[in-house]
RNA sequence: GGUACCAUCGCCAAGCGGUAAGGCAAAGGUCUGCAAAACCUUUAUUCCCCGGUUCAAAUCCGGGUGGUACCU
């Protein structure tokens, strides 16, 4: 008999959060983030991160679990989920994962094999090797040592280039791998035009909670090379702390980019298996839904 | 009122007589260790309007219209 564990996926804005405590107090569970920016301590405003005082009492894992100069990977992501999950359950309570980084949740519950450690040292070469011949001449020695498999390959994509060249180089493959749990999957979704105005209305707010003194403060002191700077919200503000831009154009910006990763977070949980969709529009119809799919799965 | 310059996709913009680059946006998509990342596909039969020159005009000429700058 497999762990029960329930999700609560979604793009960015749609209420996640809000639904997830609600689960949390209905059924008597933990959460576990599924959040990539959320990991890093100090990044708050920006990442939307949820507040101890809105947690309503409702246990929270990987959250602030980091700090913001170390670094953080999918790996990471599942090694904490797991341990949380046995803990949850030990305590005879349901594990909730709750967040919008959809590969967190999808390499979690489709048991990827993430391999080991990653080689540092490895890494570095390669990317060293390929900032001096080039993408091409990379692709083309992925495609020497793998062949016909290297089709499966996006060789147009650095990232995806490199790291199958460092999983071919340390003789390491992709494997299928049986789910650990018994997952149920809820994906909230909205209406693109409104997921969109609540994005723009959601930076908003963002800035009047003091978004541009948080991020000043990071900058100084962790720098622009700190993962999490990579998010929006965060990267945004260097072409204007630099004078580059102006506020207007940069807070424009950062509603621009919200709507384009919604965008792609929607194309990601489309292709995910097994995923019950409900609508977020109207909070209560969802919960209530969900509530109604929780006690049929549960049984 | 005069003179000069400009007018190309929602925005920025190349082209300057040979049959509409590119970037951004938008839409769709990919995804097994940075995923708030990285990458892929699609998107102007038409260049402010009207006439003319030419085998051929967004590109040259004339006239409108609109904008910008300077002069009075």
């Amino acid at each position: 008999m497999k762990s029960k564990v329930v999700a609560i996926i979604g793009p960015t804005a749609v209420g996640k959060s809000k639904i997830g405590i609600d689960v949390a107090k209905a059924f008597n569970g933990e959460i576990i983030s599924a959040d990539s920016i959320a990991v890093f301590k100090e990044f708050n405003i920006g990442s939307a991160k949820i507040m101890p005082k809105q947690m309503q009492g409702v246990k929270h894992y990987g959250i602030d679990i980091v700090s913001p100069s170390e670094q953080f990977s999918t790996f990471d992501f599942v090694v904490m989920a797991k341990k949380a999950i046995k803990k949850i359950l030990d305590q005879g309570k349901l594990p909730i994962i709750v967040g919008g980084t959809a590969l967190y949740v999808k390499a979690l519950i489709e048991n990827y094999n993430l391999g080991g450690k990653v080689d540092m040292n490895l890494r570095e070469t390669l990317t060293k090797q390929l900032e001096e011949k080039g993408l091409p001449f990379m692709a083309e020695r992925l495609k020497k040592i793998l062949g016909e498999e290297s089709k499966e390959i996006d060789l147009k994509n650095p990232i995806r280039v490199l790291r199958a060249l460092e999983l071919a180089l340390s003789g390491q493959n992709k494997t299928k791998n049986e789910s650990e749990y018994d997952c149920k999957v809820f994906a909230l979704i909205k209406d693109r035009q409104t997921l969109y105005n609540d994005i723009n209305v959601r930076v908003d707010q963002m800035f009047a909670n003091g978004l541009e003194s948080e991020v000043r403060a990071l900058y100084k002191k962790y720098g622009e090379n700190a993962q999490p700077f990579k998010a929006i919200g965060y990267k945004e503000f260097l072409p204007y702390f630099k004078g580059r831009c102006t506020k207007g154009d940069m807070i424009n910006l950062i509603k621009q980019h919200s709507r384009n990763y919604a965008k792609r977070q929607i194309t990601f949980i489309k292709s995910m298996q097994n995923v019950c969709f409900v609508d977020g529009e109207n909070v209560e119809e969802a919960e209530q839904l969900i509530f109604e799919e929780i006690e049929k799965w549960k049984a």
